[in-house]
DNA sequence: ACACGGTGGCTAACGGTGTTAGCCGACCCG
DNA sequence: CGGGTCGGCTAACACCGTTAGCCACCGTGT
């Protein structure tokens, strides 16, 4: 079973709706791209209700008139986040040939996590609420890896597997002096030999 | 290339040195214990300095004139916990044979990570102080994907892929319904075609 | 024109966190 | 018997998320 293909060799279309986000009210806005920058910025320590009153003029109990709560504040965040890389995930994939498809993915994969270290880490570490995410927002965003194999079982583990890669990456857990293009390599070589096989 | 043997056939044998913890006095050693259970039993949010001091019998801050501060006493049980996942690891190795090593490495890894959900997490996520580690406890942990690959960077590409995937099942990140089983297969699968090969 | 109600600020405060300073009793050793 | 170290204590600090309650403003309906 090789890259599965669409009309013309290329791989798969996407089957998941592009999820619309409810579209907060204006402040609400502003204070989840205030927050944005400064979990991106000045990284996850700074991201206090205190923290955002200030940049916003404001004192923090009076962001509770906006959000529920800090949680919520995150989902926000995690929701945007996601739909932005999805969007990038399945521009790649659309723009790509069967070939190359697997290698496209896991480098733009690794380029957008180490452009938002922080961002990325809010997106993936810690159990997921679902429940505070807009629907369908997760199958979009994952759903470039199974345009890319075909298989979802096979597609899990690879989005798994790149971010294993990239989350430790990101932390520094490497031995010292590693050549991580390398270890990517590896990577993309261990899923892309059941490709040329068979 | 295939599965590196040692003589007889076997996965490579190890060559970090099993590194030796400084023993802690008494004390430290008890706070420690205490801190493990708590975190595993209780989860992280209770791994807190009062409620350690409470099952101690001792307030918060007596807990300073044996650690010195709430992220050294994480580092020991890092320390601790990285010992016992390489000796884990690599008597899985020792005991396989090159055909098996690799789905028993894996098998391994994801069983232990799910009996100790919290102490992985503790272990493997957020940035690592090395200076807190003893040295060489990295290495031996890490070994036994050397061990069962021959390949420093197929070794890392694996262990960051098997760790993305627990760490994700960890968190319930897959989709709702996934057969976890088939992801750990095709992962696996993904990391033998090569050896089959060539 | 006036009252009303919602919106969005504010202060004060609570309970929680890690951590420091300083006190003091007990114990061991010279 | 004297002194030092060890290991406890209380008080306190700065910070965290969060709640309660107050109030000014502003648009709207009568």
């Amino acid at each position: 079973m090789g890259t599965p293909q669409g009309p013309g060799g290329l791989p798969l279309a996407p089957v998941a709706p592009r999820p619309e986000l409810a579209p907060p009210s204006p402040r609400v806005g502003e204070i989840v791209a205030v927050a944005r920058e400064v979990l991106e910025k000045e990284g996850p320590a700074a991201l206090t209700m205190r923290r955002l009153g200030e940049l916003l003029g404001i004192r923090a109990p009076s962001l509770y008139k906006h959000l529920a709560g800090k949680t919520q504040l995150e989902a926000r965040l995690v929701d945007a986040a996601l739909v932005e890389i999805g969007d990038l995930l399945h521009g790649v994939v659309d723009r790509a040939d069967a070939a190359s498809v697997l290698g496209d993915l896991l480098a733009a994969y690794r380029a957008h996590a180490r452009a938002h270290p922080n961002l990325y880490r809010l997106v993936t570490s810690g159990p997921l609420r679902r429940d505070q995410l807009t629907a369908g927002v997760e199958d979009w965003a994952g759903e470039p890896f199974y345009r890319a194999t075909g298989e979802p079982y096979l597609a899990q583990a690879l989005w798994a597997a790149a971010h294993g890669t990239v989350i430790l990456e990101l932390d520094g857990r490497y031995l010292p002096g590693s050549d991580l293009d390398r270890t990517w390599a590896a990577l993309t070589a261990a899923f892309r030999r059941p490709v040329d096989g068979a």
